[in-house]
DNA sequence: GCAATTTACTTCGCACACGAAACTTTCGCA
DNA sequence: TGCGAAAGTTTCGTGTGCGAAGTAAATTGC
């Protein structure tokens, strides 16, 4: 299954590795930082400004947005509720749902820290010559497209 | 400090932020189920394949090479422990020190087990051409030391 | 119409993950 | 020698993060 390969090439792919990893986590780390500054959380901050983007969001829009459980979203939010950043409403049309919607306090927090999550990796792309952002889009697409074809062959072996 | 940008670069961006997002839960989404398999845990299969790797090594040496703190490590190394897949032995030389080492279970949990976490990545890496490769090794680099500045600024910033 | 299914959310149990504080052992140095 | 600083690890408190099971409301199928 694995193909031969040159030391050369294993030094490219480790080195891409590590400048993947760096890249994942100093974001994590930048998020948590400005999070720290307001007493808050990184998951925090993110629904923070995804409710200040998009306005009110039902509980599920919201995980699948920060791309978390429902269960996991619940606990978030329940905290922040506590700490009277956040308001859960329950629907008129649909009495399962919870609308999520900042309150006073939460909007202002929300417009006092500058700084989305994600936003200075954004910003770095920017920086990239028009050149080297279109290999970008196209070599990050091809490996995803790869990993995910990698990644069913792994799931189809599992079955057996 | 936003520089404006047109709508097509815009997109772009989006595009990689999403491709790098993808590759980043897809790599833990398959690292969980390789691991599943085995009734372990993601770090755990990580700690097993490092300890084949690198024989007996102290927890903070462990904590280093997974990237993690120590007071996390010792939660996953009691829970291991537990299951008797590692041993802790204080060291005769510096009786501060605990080494990690394999039981004959773990070892051969570690043996039967053949994928490491990021090979997938690794593998979708290698099957670009090597044109791609090289790009990609150059382009990631730059990423990573301008989102290194970036950084820098920002901590710069939070002094005053 | 209404039983069966689906959807939206919550609860529970477990495993990280991190920072601060405590604890043990060792080291440095007066 | 002896004592305070440093190193290695653990403990504690809080906050994710996930899957399984539970509940209530809405939808589907017949």
């Amino acid at each position: 299954m694995t193909l031969p390969f040159t030391p050369e090439q294993k030094a490219d792919v480790d080195q891409v590795l590590e400048a993947i990893l760096y890249l994942y986590t100093e974001g994590r780390r930048l998020t948590k930082e400005y999070a720290r500054r307001a007493n808050l959380t990184s998951p925090q901050l993110t629904v923070l400004k995804v409710l200040e983007t998009f306005g009110d969001v039902s509980l599920s829009e919201l995980s699948e947005r920060i791309r978390a459980q429902n269960s996991t979203v619940t606990g978030i939010i329940d905290r922040m509720e506590r700490e009277a950043l956040v308001k859960r409403e329950r629907s008129k049309e649909d009495r399962r749902v919870v609308h999520i919607r900042l309150t006073t306090k939460g909007a202002g927090l929300a417009r006092d820290i500058p700084v989305e999550p994600m936003e200075i990796l954004r910003r770095a792309i920017l920086s990239l010559t028009a050149t080297e952002g279109r290999e970008l889009v196209k070599i990050s697409t091809k490996l995803a497209k790869r990993v995910q074809e990698l990644a069913q062959e792994g799931d189809a072996e599992k079955k057996k």
